[in-house]
DNA sequence: TTCGGTTTTGCAAACGTGTGTAATTTGTCA
DNA sequence: TGACAAATTACACACGTTTGCAAAACCGAA
């Protein structure tokens, strides 16, 4: 049944002339020529034969696969979703194929497979670098040394590690000022929901913005664990938060929809109760009521710096070692106005 | 600065033996057997060397890879991250890489990577199979066979493609069921949003079931074409619906949370003047206001019967042509209930 | 015709691994 | 100790492509 691929050496045969000559051909190549005449004969028969080049075998020869390795991590749901999406298009365009591997720590029947095991496994398949979206914690960097060692380039994606270059949205900067906004509608009790615990963390940099936005004004901070950035846990944390802010900062623009629901439920009103600020700005963001207001996080953007860094440092040529994109605040409905009836609060 | 990578050449030159006992000795190969002693002192030689094997020989050599490739839709946006997310699991519990590439004509730069042509690299880089969810189209099956030419095995995953094996969600019975519920519930002007011209299409196996549950009760179907699944595209649809339905079924949760927007502005009220029904159960589907009553996805279902499906293809068996999973309806609040005031009911 | 130079082509090795077949070692029993 | 079988290992080739180097063909000029 399977049918035997054609190679360049039938072709060669069938030409007459060796398959060297066919190689050369096929790849415009300028370190040896062949003679227009040839070249054309070559095509119409290898076009023909409907001849496929055996990419394995040209990657293995020459070393290059053109294929990239995206180890994406688990946490962010549809959001990671969304942003897979927009690395396949990225790298699409660039004219690389993605091998794509989750690293995170599910209650998967093969635990093997965390993040080390993920990049051996890419690096052993022959891939040309790794996009790697990092997920920030301590031993890191030093395990992505031991394990690429230099032999791929790498560009690390949510968070930096030193000695590698990468894309990172400065969040830090977004939710300050998603912070000051909000203490200029004129909140203090301003909650943070997301896993920054001491400033390091998933949601460290969103953490480390909204610490030091309320420090300079004076305002005593306070960050609520969320563990998965999954609505429900959005829905689940509202239970502990009823009185106890007027203003709430989200890192998941669904946790921030699974917060609207608790709180309805609670009889609490949103905006006029209590302000939400989600992040993400995911698709679902603006249509939601009370329409949310969002950190902007352009996952095109993020694909296509990543791209541009990897097809730099493959080229050869040094690159900057962080590449920060900002996410802008985009004001909508659910912080209300700062002349807003806040007849409730307190 | 790039290492030379260790190869069993090198451990069998510090060994003093041939490298073919050494490759024989590392793959538990029962045809030629390694005595105990050796097999031993080659692992700990590749232990101490920190030996990798170059897959991508390994590949070339034996012609298989341990990699499959995925080709999925555009069509559902956040969804169809989370299905990809499913495949990566499913896929890493059976020990397999993934390649995954998006088959949708984007307004890209490189409009030549449609279907075909991806289906063609992902073959050429010699996967071992291939998960395609399909669009659905005339010409599909002939297309893929022409491309794959018996190859490589393929399962379909959207749509059925006549001679191929596929994994497909009953789409066509949730949505019969789902409007029966809405007739059982009152409703008789019931408007379908999906793309299901004259039954074929995207969104065809749901609009079949809508049109078969409509006629049997006599009742008039209609449909409105949505293009992209987005939450946008609801919202723009809404515009249309107004007083001419009393009940909707979307077919994928975002519009639906488009829907709710845009009848929202229109002060139309969901589900006490309109009934919304969604599709996929996303994540936020639950937690929106009202709770959307909608059709499950078993994502990780799916991924599990289409790798199960490929396993079985891949080594040798007969497989039943077309796995058919069921979708249940979720009811939640979108519909109201039988006993709700419709006074605005004309 | 011969020479030198340029263009075109062929030869052969290389990439790392698997595997069939032959050669070697080991073990057993007479 | 010798013979024979079994267990183990080595040799060599295959997989499809690229590529350095040498050989051949071609071309124009002397």
């Amino acid at each position: 049944m399977k049918k035997k691929r054609v190679t360049i050496k039938d072709l060669a045969k069938t030409l007459g002339i060796s398959h060297s000559t066919v190689s050369r051909a096929l790849s415009r190549n300028k370190s040896h020529m062949v003679s227009e005449e040839t070249r054309r004969r070559v095509e119409q028969v290898a076009e023909e034969f409907s001849y496929r080049p055996n990419l394995l075998a040209k990657g293995f020869s020459t070393g290059r696969t053109g294929t990239l390795g995206l180890l994406a991590s688990e946490c962010h749901e549809e959001q990671s979703g969304a942003q897979i999406e927009s690395f396949l298009k990225a790298a699409d365009e660039w004219n690389y194929r993605l091998l794509v591997g989750i690293s995170a720590e599910w209650d998967s029947s093969s635990p093997e497979f965390g993040q080390a095991a993920q990049m051996e496994q890419f690096v052993s398949r022959g891939i040309d670098g790794l996009l790697l979206q990092t997920i920030g914690d301590e031993g890191e960097p030093e395990r992505i040394r031991s394990v690429v060692d230099g032999r791929v380039p790498v560009v690390t994606l949510n968070y930096p590690a030193p000695g590698f270059p990468g894309v990172v949205l400065d969040f830090a900067t977004g939710f300050f000022r998603a912070t000051e906004h909000l203490i200029a509608l004129g909140h203090e009790r301003i909650g943070f929901l997301g896993d920054a615990w001491d400033g390091s963390g998933r949601d460290a940099a969103r953490g480390r913005g909204y610490f030091d936005a309320m420090n300079e004004h004076g305002l005593h901070p306070e960050g609520l664990p969320v563990g998965r950035h999954q609505t429900e846990s959005g829905y689940r944390l509202s239970r502990e938060i009823k009185d106890r802010f007027s203003a709430l900062l989200c890192c998941s623009d669904y946790t921030a929809i699974g917060v609207y629901r608790g709180l309805a439920e609670l009889g609490i009103r949103v905006p006029e109760d209590v302000a939400v600020v989600g992040s993400g700005d995911s698709d679902v963001s603006a249509f939601v009521t009370p329409a949310l207001t969002t950190q902007s996080t352009p996952t095109r953007g993020i694909a296509n710096a990543a791209m541009e860094l990897m097809k730099k440092i493959i080229e050869g040529q040094e690159v900057a070692c962080q590449v920060v994109l900002s996410s802008n605040l985009i004001v909508r409905e659910s912080c209300g106005s700062a002349f807003m009836d806040r007849s409730r609060k307190p």
